[in-house]
DNA sequence: CTTAAATAAGATAAGTTTGTCCGAAATAGA
DNA sequence: TCTATTTCGGACAAACTTATCTTATTTAAG
């Protein structure tokens, strides 16, 4: 459903969130050993992120990447997803049609708005901080 | 959210049932010109769903592919999918994790599992044979 | 100022999906 | 039987995604 590289970066995100919360930065190479993905890909990832203004990168000696825990508050899901696959996954018929809406629709094209529409609210609406708690208490997991 | 190959495989069979209803045969090429699609590729992904038994081909003069009318009547969506794309829409991680599941999810498992189920149900329980007739009484389209 | 550590950016490679081409096989009809 | 029409199947090509490598650029610390 989602690309390798919005995978990686949701996955990358959650894990500079939990680190930040606890007012830590991280380096890429922390990130990929946690998360267990390939430094190179991961790290042109985070370039996006980081121009987006999802997370904040700093060069240098005990540089890395952080997320203010002003901007974490606020941060959904969403925005990692537009950052990485743009709105192609709201956006855009289910069959492929330039000219599909409301009006012209494709043969499953109500069909497949619910669930575009139930996919777009649980990105909207899924908290960044809130994930990344869940894994800070061993809830969830981000490898394997 | 489905590949190329699904949406060419669903506009071809929602054509093919459409005629098939009036008891027409149709052509590759009939397909590709009224659903809009590459000729080659396109007959790729119909061998495939002619070997799932999704629609029958038939060689020679006057040949083509058609729906039988008591296959046409319990045909679903899901089996068009499955043909083309296997099951990996339903089955894997939404962060790509293989060893995700209720007891040991990730973080978004939850969130994502109501997605997947929705986009499952739906897949399940669209009839082919319906969005045919919508098709047919100029409801929905196929082209553009 | 120099060095070392870290991200940024461009070039390139590998892999997958998408798409094309061409000859083989089947078959209806003359 | 011969021919024309149609799908089948393999090889190939193009485009996109995923992944790597190498060289800048930035910057903290000695």
């Amino acid at each position: 459903m989602f690309s390798k590289a919005c995978e990686y970066g949701i996955r990358a995100v959650l894990f500079i969130a939990q680190e930040s919360i606890k007012d830590r930065r991280v380096s890429l190479k922390e990130i990929t050993r946690q998360i267990d993905s390939p430094d190179a890909f991961t790290a042109k990832i985070l370039q996006k992120l980081a121009r987006a203004g999802v997370v904040q990168s700093i060069k240098g000696p005990s540089g890395g990447f952080e997320i203010s825990k002003k901007d974490l508050q606020r941060l959904k899901l969403s925005s990692i997803v537009n950052a990485i696959d743009g709105d192609s996954i709201y956006k855009g018929c289910g069959l492929g049609l330039r000219a599909c809406n409301a009006n012209k629709p494709c043969p499953v094209h109500h069909e497949f708005a619910k669930v575009r529409d139930e996919l777009k609210r649980m990105l909207e609406t899924t908290s960044v901080f809130e994930l990344a708690t869940q894994i800070g208490s061993g809830l969830t997991f981000l490898k394997r």
